[in-house]
DNA sequence: GAGCTTCGACCGACCAGTTGGTAGACCTTG
DNA sequence: CAAGGTCTACCAACTGGTCGGTCGAAGCTC
């Protein structure tokens, strides 16, 4: 292969960001995690904010890639909703990755270099366009509801698993607590009454 | 008066908490803001983790003084709830505290220190607490639905509300973003059909 | 009341350690 | 040799935190 060293950079990258946000690492923990110097990881990413942004980049295009997977591979609406809910489920569970870096980062902006902020940004519209795709979708197919149109309802169903992911950190990242408050929000976007 | 400065102190940590969240502010920052000397800061609140624990602590403490007024000034637990929306909608179009700060550090928790963390903890709990009684006062009097129990409604609520927060700081704390996910919240846990 | 002590509030100067970032040498590999 | 990658050594700026000390108000004793 070309070189590794800065698809390593930025797995540790992504791996303190998500846990610690944007201000709380540093290239010494990545130096000493990958036991590489401070000025190799300065030769990839001149600075902070152009690590960050291409961890983001990075990020975005690996969800891109499994949504349109996912598109292709599955055509019931319900079970796509169902696998973006169950993908987190799962990374809660599984202890990596246990909360979606873009989310964290957004409650981070007003401390952020911009072309961070833009990454953010660009990753709730990524996000907010698939779901609301996804949710009109199945509104058409007749296997969902959507009173106050696709787009509002994808924009409170992203709501609610962000709101989710906060609760199941606070609780010690407890996946129970992210599927108990994640789940329902699915059902009621089909029928609200009963099953 | 006693001594304002500690209650200076803390407006503005909580102010640059709100905006930053515990990693990105420090004690120079507020100590050029207040014009007094950084040893005056640590006098107050020998350590940050100390610092942040106070903000939090009194952020409680007026939040269960409010929450009880409205508790006692409104009986209607529909009314409760859209206080409580309504609250953030304000905070956020005002633009000063455009965000919880417990959210905001739940996020941050993998990278806080453990007073604070705990603080964090007994807000989310405090929350969660009032959000179910009302809740379940409204099921009581039959203005409100609770498919899967006030417990789980009320931390869906929040849940979504905390999201919409996220939302509307991606937007640029635009409070229609917040409006437009969490007014729908509330809509649904009156009656799902319709007003 | 004068003189003394005690105390909390406050401050400038300083500390060791860390921050993001740089300069230049060295080693590969083509 | 040229170029890319990596290293050690370094930098100024900043981090949270400590030190010794000043100030003034309050309390005490004579």
């Amino acid at each position: 292969m070309v070189s590794d060293t800065s698809e390593r950079i930025l797995d540790a990258a992504e791996r303190l960001m998500v846990s610690r946000g944007y201000n709380a690492f540093s290239y010494a923990d990545i130096s000493a995690e990958l036991g590489v110097g401070k000025a190799t990881i300065h030769h990839h990413f001149p600075t902070k904010a152009d690590l960050a942004a291409a961890v983001l980049a990075r990020y975005r295009r690996n969800n891109r890639r499994s949504v349109e997977g996912l598109f292709a591979a599955v055509s019931d609406p319900v079970a796509r909703l169902e696998a973006y809910v169950g993908y987190w489920e799962d990374c809660i569970t599984k202890g990596d990755t246990p909360f979606c870096i873009g989310a964290l980062l957004a409650s981070e902006i007003p401390a952020l270099p911009d072309i961070v902020v833009a990454q953010v940004r660009g990753h709730f519209a990524d996000l907010s366009s698939w779901l609301g795709a996804a949710i009109e979708d199945g509104v058409a197919k007749g296997r969902l509801k959507a009173a106050k149109g696709s787009r509002t309802a994808a924009e409170t169903l992203m709501a609610t698993v962000h709101g989710a992911m906060l609760a199941a950190r606070v609780a010690g990242s407890d996946p129970t607590v992210f599927s108990a408050i994640a789940r329902p929000a699915l059902d009621q976007l089909q029928g609200a009454g009963k099953a």
